[in-house]
RNA sequence: GGUCCCUUCGUCUAGCGGUCUAGGACACUGCCCUUUCACGGCGGCAACACGGGUUCGAGUCCCGUAGGGAUCACCA
């Protein structure tokens, strides 16, 4: 029975390489018939970690990755709070204290960091020598009488190797010596993260540690400390990090300003920029942020999508396959396949699948996923039916134009009069081409004495208009297309003018005549 | 600086000693389709970090070098 767990800190916002890691997690654990928990890592002490927690379990649900246990579900392990497992920890380090595998201090931070540095500047590692730490109560007293603070501290092993086993990396080697005499607990006796981290996942029985590469260093004294404990060692599975697009540094969110000079990732900023603008959406300035998943739920995307693409960062099938429905990701998945090299983030490559994923939906899904933006850009009546229907045409024309939902932007011109014109367009199709005027005023009373305007009805009438002046569809349709819509482009022409109906089909040309 | 990890096209990757004159995808690009845009079809550009070994034979195994990265908290 596989039990892997994704163990967030509850800090408002979800990260793409977050979602990574849960996604691994929760792919081994239903691939298996086993539980994916999450656990909430709080044990900094937030104020207001149920405000912080929302928007995580939000993109969870948003992305569809269900949890069998942790907040709102519960579960025979609750709480799945580390903030509300005080006791477990406790209990946890007066064990290791009785046994020996842990210590009090009472070194001062800049004692410490004096130490640090003579460590560092001399060029070998730093090893605590211990010269704080009390022997027994009685040291322990004095040292407080001197108004010392007391932490606990791990007592590392000075000789030997440390083995993990990783199910991705194989074996990695570390010598005991160079590890830490980690702090598990604070001065005022609060757990710290390695220490809660490994009695959890022992408590709630977690089977294997999926997580990012950035956390093996921490492994070998979590072995310390669950094998002090007397506990089984759970696998391990260290992740390359998502790096940065462009880059291999490990994707962080406050490099914001730095990934918007990458052109992939800037064009998405800017369309997601400009759906918000246009459909009101209530953007948090904080997290609208293409490396954050709620950027991607707020414009439009599809979760199966992000879910796909994100898949194929550090794992691969065979080199030949990368689509998978969801299904499929769950039998497919295997660690074995997990590469060892950090995968950089390449928005455009994000953007195929979601793309890809879109055009496959059905006229009818597509429409209800561009509804909400519809509404918000004031094109669409909820209420009134007709208002809808236009809607429904606006996306069956456009087709595979629409790569995400609020790329229904594009098409205000079907909606309202105050559209945009494109100058550039405007100049070559009608200002500076030679008869433009002239063909557009004719062609103008031609639909205007349409009696069906449908599409198809209209295509007729086009041509024939053609015919009878002896030129191209090409020598009017552009004239006719930037003057009804102001864009350069667009599905097609006759689809457009039936959609946008002969009164507004008019009206616009003698606009732009005048 | 210490420790650990990583290294195939711009990017994600396939490759687990010979089938690799290195395959696929995204991006870029040429042509075709086309009233525009998008889609699609057919092409193109483009990589084994370097140096030593081992071997009849190395992208694939070993060692070294270089480069990149992660991590060194009373954060998680």
């Amino acid at each position: 029975m596989i039990r892997t767990r994704f163990a967030p800190s509850p800090t408002g916002y979800l990260h793409i390489g977050g979602v990574r890691t849960a996604l691994f997690n929760w792919l081994l654990a239903r691939q298996s018939g086993g539980q994916f928990i999450l656990r909430i890592d709080d044990t900094d002490a937030d104020r207001n970690v149920e405000a912080a927690l929302q928007p995580i379990l939000n993109g969870f649900r948003w992305l569809g990755m269900d949890w069998d246990e942790g907040p709102e579900v519960g579960g025979p392990h609750e709480p799945y709070f580390q903030s509300q497992r005080g006791e477990l920890y406790r209990d946890a380090i007066a064990k290791l204290l009785a046994s020996g595998h842990a210590y009090h201090d009472f070194a001062k931070p800049d004692e410490l960091q004096t130490l640090r540095d003579a460590a560092r500047d001399s060029g070998a590692a730093f090893v605590y020598d211990r010269r704080w730490m009390a022997e027994d109560d009685a040291m322990s007293e004095k040292y407080k009488a001197e108004g010392r603070e007391g932490v606990v501290r791990l007592k590392m092993p000075r000789e030997g190797q440390c083995v993990i086993n990783d199910l991705i990396r194989g074996e990695v080697v570390v010598e005991w010596a160079s590890e830490q005499d980690h702090v598990i607990a604070r001065g005022d006796g609060s757990p710290l993260y390695h220490l809660a981290s490994v009695v959890d996942d022992h408590t709630l029985a977690i089977t294997h540690v999926v997580r990012a590469a950035e956390h093996l260093p921490n492994t070998p004294r979590q072995i310390f400390i669950a094998q002090s404990l007397g506990y089984a060692l759970p696998e391990y599975a260290h992740l390359p990090y998502v790096a940065e697009p462009g880059g291999t540094a490990k994707l962080s969110k406050r490099k914001l300003d730095k990934y918007l000079k990458n052109r992939d990732f800037a064009v998405l900023m800017q369309r997601g920029q400009q759906i918000a603008a246009n459909c009101g959406l209530t953007t948090n300035d904080d997290t609208f942020n293409p490396v954050l998943v709620d950027f991607y739920r707020e414009i439009g995307f599809l979760p199966d999508a992000l879910l796909n693409y994100l898949m194929l960062l550090g794992w691969s099938l065979d080199g030949e396959h990368e689509k998978f429905t969801r299904d499929e990701m769950i039998k497919l998945f295997t660690l074995a396949r997990v590469t060892k090299s950090p995968a950089s983030f390449d928005p455009a490559k994000l953007m195929s699948f979601q793309a890809d994923a879109f055009a496959a939906l059905s006229n009818e899904d597509r429409t209800a996923r561009v509804l909400p933006f519809a509404i918000g850009a004031g094109w669409t009546d909820p209420a009134n039916p007709e208002s809808q229907q236009r809607l429904a045409d606006v996306v069956a024309a456009a087709g595979d134009r629409l790569k995400m939902a609020g790329d229904i932007i594009d098409y205000d011109y079907c909606f309202v009069d105050d559209y945009e014109i494109n100058a550039k367009a405007y100049e070559k199709r009608i200002t500076k081409s030679a008869g433009a005027i002239e063909l557009l005023g004719k062609v103008r009373d031609r639909l205007a004495a349409c009696t069906d305007f449908s599409a198809a009805a209209l295509e007729t009438t086009v041509n024939d208009f053609c015919q009878t002046e002896g030129i191209g569809l090409g020598d009017i349709i552009h004239a006719l297309r930037v003057a009804t819509t102001g864009a350069a482009g667009g599905f097609g022409m006759f689809e457009t003018l039936a959609i946008l109906g002969q009164q507004r089909t008019v009206a616009r040309i003698d606009k732009t005549l005048s």
